[in-house]
DNA sequence: CTGTTAGCGCCTTCAA
DNA sequence: TTGAAGGCGCTAACAG
């Protein structure tokens, strides 16, 4: 040990130091370890003089109380899970974001696991959670078996955007069939009658309401379902555009298209100005989320709005008062309403 | 404990139990600890029977080591710290992508924290960080305190994107002014002469080397640098677009706008539109940073495109080489070169 | 090849 | 108001 009350902060090759534990801060405040971390923790007793003393030689040692062995011993820590699907998609980022402020408000950190849309990866990133003794999660699951592993071994879940356990645990979505339905109603109601229908999914709550929801407004309009138009894409790039080209060409009835999220939406959109048909003169467009470029291209695309920041801020609040024990018993749906915001994408059908 | 054997997986509202350790697998396996821990780690001898039962019993308990523990013993852990200023922001979302991908297949996890271009915030963030005992960083740095605070811990640091460090950790950049030069020198090839600069920060090597390439730019083609035409923006919402109408009002002779990264480039791009300037036409537009709506909006924007989610990879690559001590010795600095993406919303002055 | 021992850094009774 | 003791779950020496 160097000589004490001059502790360089480091200098350029000095070896990776031992860092300072709550004993070598004892010692320089002359206390003993437990009274060092009742003046640090500021739990239970500790003159004020010697508080200061020990807070003193803390902050002149650079010392940072050591989180890992802080939640062995208290069995608990403040970091929260979260699990989803694919950063670089600015829904999911969204969501990411406007949890991170919550937890962060209220001193948690958040952990943030990609799974790229794999099960085997969710399931991975659920392990590597449980390993770091996270007390709460929040996942845009893939797999029932995501939330079963976390709940079953005594971890809170919160599903945002989708549900998979069936009410087995709280969530946060936004009402997928309604959003569908209004997108869906105003075409009818500008004339449409043949509407395609593009998803790269079927298998989560969200493909499936929003199918729901084009399928009830057909009702609604007494119009027929024709599985025909439902164009399922495969997850490849380039698989939504070609897609799209194969459904337009085999249909050419078709006037109007609904994207049913933002990724199709843009492929979509990129297809239809790729084959040179107008929109809306040639065809009408509507998607499921809406995202900035919407309002940006020209003419701007109708969609259907979600809060998707608030959803994510509304998933982790909803957690915190699980962690908290202000939030007992059963698992709570909290449901967020979608909006419809028209733009110059969809127009009348010239009869 | 209830009937060994029998373990269920956990009911409905069984109290959270307590997790299972290596103790409980190991008498479930009817062996010592130690063994247990040799045969789930890999590390050292097990009898090939023996480390069968002792996996069997873990599998069947749902045994998770706990990692606090165990980076308590190891004295180092699988974690990688990751502060970036705004999760919002595509930029930082694509690099926070490209980082965690490299990090994923490496068997690390990465730990994010959002600053919000905040100091304070980011400082913090850095606190938690070497509370958590991170033996590697990531940071989009606000000021040159964050990498010294953990550099003098003895955690290694990578700084991307800009550099607050002065070479002082290792790096990976873009070569801001570079690109910066390439897209002024296309507008002053255009024969454009009168060419705002607008951006919102100038305290980061990205903005200094922006505004030096700007600079450059215009010493090479020998016209003269105007101060009056810089556009320092600050971070409200409405503060670019408002800047750059008042810009535009006093500076009528301007022909063309360098918006200096993603946000300004978008603020600009609404007030040129709401403020029913024809681009082309009337004004032409350069960015830094390209994103996807700058090849879907009519005219699409020119712009600089930096290869954001390989700077996240590479600077985690980096990261990744220096944990395993693979890379030793002086801080490495990686430049990355942009490329210049000529689009339809720039154009030669009709003189 | 396996079990025993010890201790990572911290906190929390309990006794002084 | 403070210090001593014990232990959270795990693994690295060491002894058997």
């Amino acid at each position: 040990m160097s000589a004490p009350g001059r502790e360089r902060a480091g200098g350029e090759d000095s070896p990776p130091r031992r860092r300072p534990t709550i004993g070598d801060v004892a010692r320089a405040a002359g206390v003993s370890p437990s009274t060092a971390s009742r003046a640090l923790t500021g739990q239970g007793y500790a003159a004020a003089p010697v508080k200061a003393r020990v807070l003193a030689a803390a902050d002149r040692l650079g010392y940072v109380p050591d989180e890992f062995a802080r939640s062995l011993k208290r069995r608990t820590n403040r970091l929260v899970g979260v699990v989803i699907s694919d950063l670089r998609n600015q829904f999911y980022a969204d969501l990411a974001a406007g949890i991170e402020q919550v937890l962060c408000a209220a001193g948690y950190q958040m952990v943030l696991v990609n799974d790229d849309g794999d099960t085997d990866r969710e399931l991975a990133g659920v392990r590597t959670l449980l390993a770091m003794r996270v007390p709460g999660t929040i996942v845009t699951p893939l797999s029932p078996e995501a939330a079963a592993l976390l709940t079953t071994q005594g971890v809170h879940v919160v599903e945002v955007d989708r549900q998979m356990a069936h009410d087995r645990c709280d969530a946060v979505l936004v009402d997928s069939e309604h959003g569908a339905r209004m997108a869906t109603a105003h075409l009818l109601e500008l004339g449409h009658r043949r509407i395609a229908f593009v998803i790269d999914e079927l298998e989560w709550t969200t493909g499936v309401g929003r199918l729901a929801g084009y399928q009830q407004a057909l009702r609604d309009h007494e119009v027929g379902f024709d599985p025909e138009l439902v164009v399922r894409v495969g997850f490849g790039e380039g698989s939504a555009a070609a897609a799209t080209a194969a459904l337009l060409a085999a249909h050419p009835e078709v006037t109007a298209v609904f994207a049913a999220n933002n990724l199709m939406a843009e492929a979509v959109w990129q297809e239809l100005r790729r084959g040179g048909r107008r929109v809306p003169d040639d065809i009408s467009l509507v998607a499921f989320d809406d995202l900035p470029w919407m309002t940006m291209v020209q003419p701007g695309v109708s969609a259907v709005s979600q809060p998707v920041v608030d959803m994510g801020a509304r998933a982790a609040e909803l957690l915190l008062a699980r962690l908290s024990g202000e939030l007992r018993g059963e698992p709570r749906t909290v449901w967020l309403e979608p909006r419809f915001e028209r733009r110059g994408s969809t127009r009348p059908l010239a009869s």
